[in-house]
DNA sequence: TTTGGATTGGCAATCGATTGCCAACGCGAT
DNA sequence: ATCGCGTTGGCAATCGATTGCCAATCCAAA
């Protein structure tokens, strides 16, 4: 407030700087800021003030080299960062980066893609000393020849994908169960032919989704053959090409309920069989999966199964941050936040047939 | 390969591990791994062996503090990481962070809102010395009290914001000529009522737009009543109540031409005055603003301006990484990306008016 | 063989904060 | 006045990598 110590000083000041001015031991000026009890009131203050005065902030670089800690959680991306209109990555990530931060962790992104030299960088980071901990968002365990991620023996933290079979903590939706209740839901309103459009191939939620759908079939009592199945990709496009299959077949043969991978894809499905002058929920019903918030704006308005995603991302920095500190010795494996059923107008009751 | 030398080892090799497995001193090591051309070849190829059969990865932390300097960048993201469909902030990110990842730099997010706290945390981070440069995304200076991220003295890169006055480099979208063009496409087209449906008061994006808006009007010869404005908050429901309160008006009080802040209020317009028995581009042609992936499978497709997310972030990262190394003295305070006009569905050609 | 210059590699200081250890000090009790 | 205990604060080592400086070494030229 009075005068400016220096405007455009070229090194920060650092403790012995405070400790000079205070006319007290860097040791003291540590300790003062630091352990709260250890030094005396009258001393404490005097350093205050003189910290004070200096404008002096501590060097995080050195007090994390002394203290072989940092406060930093480190998360890996998954291999690509699709943007389209499913971005439950990017919600978690939001909810994740603010338990975080309020908790006084900082957070750095490893990667955005996942090039050669992508695991690598990550690996480095890891094992560099500035990392106090890993969350996995989607993505396999990055590795480079023999050595992996696991080896850093960081907390490690998986989102997304479960993976409580390698060993590492996991907070994951229902997936399975989840879009088990849509296809309970469309059986419930009169539908018992059944596409499934399908993921990108050996991915975690398209084989439990997939999955899902079988099984929920299999408790309406359907037969496995109700059910087909399309490739897709995840993305907006393979909604469009299996839409394109879907317009080629006779309209006799074309099931009455889609149920997609994911949101992208059911609106890439919908505006191609709009185009191709269908009617949607009319000729047939489409439920995505994910949440996207642009859903409930799309026309029609799409039905879709909602992650939570914000609850899943306080769990995850939860974890890390306990197993960081040593409080979690045997963490949860597996820590599952169920997925809300939204039914919109993408969706109808089939009218009963009179046949 | 042949042998592990502990698999689970606490703590990590440092170079002095190196050294003595090499029978070499530390400092050559050191020499050897980061200085090519200092250490003659033979006693370089014996310290690498050595350091891979130990696993060695050099401590960043020990590193930074020495050289004072971190190959960190840090990101300031905007008070409220809205997600919507519009989602120019994140792409940017997406390829800002490929960038930085590409030419050896991490990158650390300092917050995903903008409370009380949150600009402490990002001035600690900023003057902490962790940080090489910032990269403020749609950001306002953060500050606190009379000290603020300038004063850290890090190279400091504006995106979104123009922020040339303040002496801050931007990286910036065209966003006043863009939207004319948008603009004039619609004159061009027959319209000459328009209605601009604002974002939140005191935006920089929304005050730009605005004055695109009417000069573009201007431009084209429109007395400037023939522009109304509603007020919106670039989110939905921006573009929800603006509609209804469009409904709310006598059908042939109604412009024909509404341009709207953002993709996500064009997209909340449209699903309400489609819901309200309107059609668009029927009744009313509609121009959104960023070029969200999803417009192009709304129905109808959304006629928009796109803005060249990946090149901003490219450009971001050139000068902060320029700035950092000092080879930017003179950083160019003005980088402005050009947007790109997509017409789509939303939008159509007014008939000829007979009178 | 000697000399000069270039190359190589080691010693030790340094970055800034933290912390184990201990000396000094104060205070109350004997 | 002395002793003993608890409190306070200083000294110096430490974290791990980098780098200025210099000694040792080598090679070619004289």
């Amino acid at each position: 407030m009075s005068k400016k110590p220096a405007p455009d000083r070229i090194s920060a000041p650092s403790v012995a700087d405070v400790a000079r001015e205070a006319g007290v031991a860097p040791s003291t000026v540590s300790r003062a800021l630091t352990m709260p009890g250890r030094i005396a009131e009258p001393t404490r203050l005097k350093v205050e003030a003189a910290a004070r005065k200096l404008g002096y902030i501590v060097n995080q670089t050195a007090r994390n080299l002394r203290i072989g800690q940092t406060r930093t959680i480190m998360i890996v991306l998954p291999d690509e960062l699709y943007i389209g209109a499913s971005q439950t990555v990017l919600e978690v990530l939001r909810s994740a980066a603010a338990a975080l931060t309020a908790r006084g962790y900082s957070l750095v992104i490893a990667n955005v893609s996942r090039e050669a030299q992508t695991d690598e960088h990550i690996l480095a980071l890891a094992f560099g000393g500035t990392i106090s901990g890993v969350l996995l968002m989607a993505s396999p365990v990055p590795s480079i020849g023999d050595r992996n991620l696991l080896q850093a023996g960081l907390p490690l933290v998986s989102l997304h994908f479960d993976m409580s079979a390698q060993n590492v903590p996991s907070v994951i939706s229902n997936d399975s169960a989840a879009i088990g209740e849509a296809v309970e839901a469309l059986v419930g309103l009169g539908h018992t032919r059944f596409v499934y459009i399908r993921g990108r191939p050996d991915n975690y939620h398209d084989v439990e989704r997939l999955k899902g759908v079988r099984l929920a079939l299999q408790r309406c009592g359907l037969p496995p053959d109700e059910l087909s199945t399309m490739q897709g990709d995840f993305c907006f496009s393979g909604g469009t090409s299996a839409a394109q299959r879907y317009l080629a077949l006779a309209p006799q043969d074309r099931p009455s309920a889609v149920v997609c991978a994911n949101d992208d894809t059911a609106i890439g499905f919908i505006k191609t069989v709009l185009d191709g002058g269908l009617s949607v929920p009319g000729d047939v019903s489409v439920v995505g999966f994910d949440g996207a918030a642009v859903g409930a704006f799309m026309t029609p308005s799409l039905s879709t199964v909602q992650q939570s995603t914000a609850e899943m991302g306080r769990r995850a920095v939860d974890l890390v941050i306990g197993m960081a500190l040593g409080d979690l010795p045997r963490p949860p494996l597996r820590t599952e936040v169920p997925c809300q059923l939204v039914l919109r107008q993408s969706v109808r009751a089939l009218p009963a047939d009179p046949s």
